[in-house]
DNA sequence: TCCCTATAAGTTGATATCAACGTAATGCGG
DNA sequence: CCGCATTACGTTGATATCAACTTATAGGGA
C-alpha cells in the first residue's frame, strides 16, 4: 500500500519548463494555425497540405505508407481523406497487384491546389526560418523524435 | 488569369524534408503516442497530464490563461476539461473577483493522479532526452515557434 | 446612470487523432 | 489445394483541435 503526495509546485515549473512532449505540442499548436491560416485562400489546412503534397510523387503509394510517412495512425489517415475525397482533390483506386491496398492519387484539382498553395508555403516557411538560430538542427532532431516511435523497435 | 504548373517531385521532396510544421506535427504525434502509452496506467492521456500539471498552482488560474500557457485554443481547452471533471479530477469556480471568468483547480482526486503520473513522465523524459544531441536548444526553438503565435503580436 | 466597447467563456460544426475491434486478401507451409 | 498467420484496411467511439457565432459581465466615458 503506497500514498502519494501532490507534487510540488516546484515540480510543475520543472515539468512545464522542460516537457519535450509539451513544448513539441504547443510549437505543432501554434505552426499549425499559422499555416492554416496563411493556407486560407487556398481552401486548406497545413495538415491538408502536408498529405497533398506527399500524395505528388510518380507512382502512386498505398494508404499504410503515407501513414508511416506523416508518423499518423493509418486511421487517421483514411478519416483525413474523407474530406479530400468528397471534394475530388484525392482518389483511391485498388492496387493490382494487391486487393487488399488502397493506392492514393492527386486528382487534377488537387495538383492544383497544391500549386497554389506552394508559393504561400515558401514564403511563409522563409519567414519561420529567420525567426530560428538553426533550422537545421531543429529539424535533425525533430526527426529523431519521429523516428523513437516506430512501432515496435523496442523489444518488449 | 494564371494557370498554375503541378509542383514537381522535387518540390514535394524539399517540403517534405525541410516544412518544419510538417516536422513539428510528426514528432508531437510519436511523442504523444509515446506519452500516451507510459502513462495508460495511470488512467490520462500525455494532454491531459500537462493540463492537469499546469493546473497545479497555488493559485487557481483562468480558463484563458491556462488556454494561452498551453498555446491552445481556448475552446480546445473548454472541450479537453469535460472528461477531467466528469471524472472529478478537476473542478471549476466562479472567479469572485469576475462573474465571467471561470478559475480551475485540481480535486485531491487530480492531485493523486498527478502524483501517480510524475515519476513516469521523470522516467520517459529522461529516456528522450538520452536520445536527442541538445535538448536545451531543442526546448529553445521549440519556444520561439510557440511565441511566434502570440495572435497579434505582430503589427499589420 | 446609461451606453458602448472590450473581455471571458460557451456552443456548434467540421476536421484530426488514436485504440480497439472487425473484415478480407495475401502468401507460406503442408 | 488447404489452413493459418500476417498484412492492409475499415468502422466505431472517445477525445482533441479550431473557427465562427453567441451570451454575459466588466469597465470606461457621456
Amino acid at each position: 500500500m503506497r500514498t502519494f503526495s501532490s507534487p510540488t509546485f516546484e515540480t510543475t515549473i520543472l515539468v512545464r519548463d522542460t516537457c519535450l512532449c509539451l513544448h513539441t505540442q504547443r510549437a505543432a499548436r501554434a505552426l499549425a494555425r499559422r499555416f492554416d491560416d496563411a493556407l486560407k485562400p487556398v481552401g486548406i489546412t497545413s495538415g491538408q497540405f502536408s498529405l497533398l503534397m506527399s500524395l505528388n510523387r510518380p507512382q502512386p503509394p498505398n494508404l499504410g505508407s503515407v501513414a508511416a510517412l506523416l508518423a499518423m495512425d493509418r486511421t487517421t489517415l483514411t478519416a483525413n481523406l474523407k474530406p479530400l475525397e468528397r471534394r475530388r482533390l484525392v482518389e483511391t483506386k485498388a492496387d493490382p497487384k494487391d486487393a487488399r491496398a488502397r493506392l492514393l492519387r492527386l486528382t487534377p484539382a488537387g495538383r492544383a491546389v497544391l500549386a497554389e498553395a506552394t508559393p504561400i508555403w515558401r514564403h511563409l516557411h522563409a519567414e519561420i526560418e529567420k525567426e530560428l538560430s538553426d533550422p537545421d538542427r531543429l529539424r535533425s532532431e525533430l526527426s529523431m523524435l519521429s523516428r523513437s516511435d516506430q512501432r515496435g523497435s523496442v523489444a518488449g
